[in-house]
DNA sequence: CAAAAACGGTACTGATCGGTACCGACTGGA
DNA sequence: TCCAGTCGGTACCGATCAGTACCGTTTTTG
């Protein structure tokens, strides 16, 4: 122990934020499930704020390093961000999408945390674009705004449904807008 | 006052709920914004879960009641399900759809007000679907599902922008569904 | 008009919220 | 060896959480 009191803080809020939203998660209970003590936490973080926002930006960065790496393996066509996303819907403990669950739990729009949720799905869309861009899609930019429309409402509807299905409905309409 | 003590609860807890989210409201909140007693609040719901389901309840019905009006004003056809969206994605105080928030802020897939938003998002798929019969569309359960993933989208995608474009967009990706 | 029901207000419970202060133990580098 | 820095643990702080009990008043109803 006595290391590494950061990142313990950082993983296990990051599975707790995810399984129960960030309103239901005290800090009590991140410090005792991450074994790191009171003063620890708050000589890393300024507070609870901060902490949310570090937990974002890390997953940020992870998921669309998991989002390449995933499309690439499926072809590296932009069609296959919907094969990407049906790996994951089907999880037991699926819970949606880290940034649209805090655009929706945290009213602020101008809170560090809602900033960098936009931020993030800023992010997808210029990876996005990009592999219109590597696949010679006409239009780059607004195909890839269209795929991120559809990416979110495949994220929601998963959610609800508990299954993969909305990752194959999401890429059916993605195929027909391709081949218009 | 002394009366309509639980319609007055009704209404201020649907307003507190959508720009704030549930768990960030308290009861407190609730009474002195409604300017009931707490033990009159008691005497009618068994206690916020309580509150929180019917709020949704109130709130599916008069919600799909607005969109079956916008539909109908904007011509009945499906494809006008996005001219309403967009009247409501403008507004300053937009917060996205109380369904979806009450699934991303509520980890409890059994829970009565997860229940209520599924429930919810159910009825309104149907109602679309009726739209595609009445519109005499091909496959209307098939398309309906379809449409309410681009609704739902819009809707997050609306809530991050803060514009009335997801609609646009939504409905641009409709158009070339129906067209193919 | 009187009884009953619904009402608003206040005081209270135990639990938890985010955050601060201080403690002794452990560890790595000089 | 010593000392600075990090660590976990605990005792607090005021505020708020959901919920209960009882108060006197107002409104509705028979």
């Amino acid at each position: 122990m006595a290391v590494n009191a950061r990142a313990r803080l950082l993983s296990t809020a990051e599975s707790l934020f995810y399984a129960n939203g960030i309103h239901a998660v005290g800090v009590e209970r991140i410090l005792s499930e991450s074994g790191v003590g009171r003063a620890s936490f708050y000589r890393h973080f300024a507070g609870k704020e901060a902490l949310v926002t570090a937990v974002l930006e890390g997953r940020d960065a992870r998921w669309r390093a998991w989002l390449s790496e995933r499309v690439a393996a499926h072809g590296g066509h932009p069609l296959n961000v919907f094969d990407a996303l049906a790996e994951r819907f089907a999880a037991q403990d699926y819970r949606g999408c880290v940034a649209i669950n805090t655009m929706t739990e945290i009213a602020d729009r101008a809170s560090p945390a809602r900033e960098m949720a936009a931020l993030h799905k800023r992010r997808v869309i210029e990876l996005v674009e990009q592999l219109m861009r590597d696949a010679d899609i006409p239009e780059p930019d607004r195909r890839a705004r269209q795929f991120a429309l559809l990416m979110d409402g495949a994220i929601v509807t998963a959610l609800r449904e508990g299954t993969a299905d909305a990752a194959w409905r999401a890429r059916g309409i993605a195929e027909s807008l391709l081949a218009a």
